[in-house]
DNA sequence: ATGGTCGCGTAGCGA
């Protein structure tokens, strides 16, 4: 059986109740990557979605980031907080095993920093989260595990991933110090699921609330699914749900959903 | 050129 693996960013997943059901039930995803929780993990809404069959580990905290992992398999060997990063007041990782049918895949949810304003010290700290990013991934390379970092990198990968490259120009998320992040993960051996399956321009999982941006399709791309080359080889497809951004209250931004292939059968 | 919107938590910051 195929193993899909979804992220997505719900900025608050309690101002995102009932729509989060909804979504999460639309996408039925194996596992699920949540991002910007913005609450303590007693405030998590558990019982609603263990209802849909989900297992959840949350590395929550209170106003700001939180993430999670929800899975429909058993969840293994829970680590949360990035590895370097052990003084980061902020929750922006969780890493976990995925005990699924088709062989175990390891995979993380991350919320990486904004970074904005540039020349600040927001921005230094993304660059520092992305630099220990680099050396965990790296790390885990070395285990040749199928395994996906999942979720809101705050970068901008390319032009085409971006209604305007002008309007973004002195922006964080598309700066070419951030951007070289991303590609340092593509180098080490990282495939972006999406831009494997398709890779083509103008598909975005980001709308700003503001100056009718969801309307106008002022979109970016900045929620990946970052695969190791035992993950990437089992890839089949990716679906972005961009219906979920038009929906009644809806997240600023959209899952996106990989699906991969056993790695038993043969 | 500026303001335009959410969420948290109840002012002003973060995005």
């Amino acid at each position: 059986m195929p193993l899909s693996f979804a992220t997505w960013n719900v900025n608050s997943i309690n101002a995102r109740r009932p729509t989060a059901l909804e979504v999460l039930k639309e996408i039925d995803a194996d596992v699920v990557c949540l991002q910007e929780l913005k609450c303590e993990d007693g405030k998590f809404p558990r019982s609603e979605i263990e209802d849909l069959g989900y297992n959840i580990e949350t590395h929550g905290q209170k106003t700001y980031n939180g993430v999670a992992l929800l899975s429909k398999h058993r969840i293994e060997d829970v680590r949360r907080g990035l590895a370097g990063m052990e003084d980061d007041p902020q929750s922006r990782w969780i890493e976990a095993l995925i005990d699924a049918p088709g062989g175990v895949v390891r995979v993380a949810s991350l919320y990486a920093p904004n970074g904005n304003p540039i020349g600040t010290e927001k921005f230094d700290y993304k660059l520092k989260f992305m630099d220990a990013l680099l050396a965990h991934a790296k790390a885990r390379l070395a285990l040749e595990e199928p395994y996906v970092i999942a979720g809101d990198y705050n970068i901008i990968p390319r032009d085409e991933d971006c209604y305007s490259p002008i309007a973004w120009m002195e922006d964080a998320l598309f700066l070419t110090e951030s951007k070289a992040k991303y590609r340092a993960l593509a180098n080490l051996g990282f495939t972006d699921a999406f831009m494997q399956v398709d890779g083509g321009g103008h598909h975005y999982t980001f709308w700003d609330y503001q100056a009718g941006a969801w309307q106008k399709d002022h979109g970016i791309r900045i929620d990946h699914l970052m695969c190791s080359p035992q993950a990437a080889d089992r890839l089949e497809a990716v679906t972005i749900h961009k219906s979920a951004r038009g929906k009644e209250k809806p997240s600023d931004h959209v899952p996106v959903v990989g699906v991969f292939r056993d790695g038993k059968a043969k």
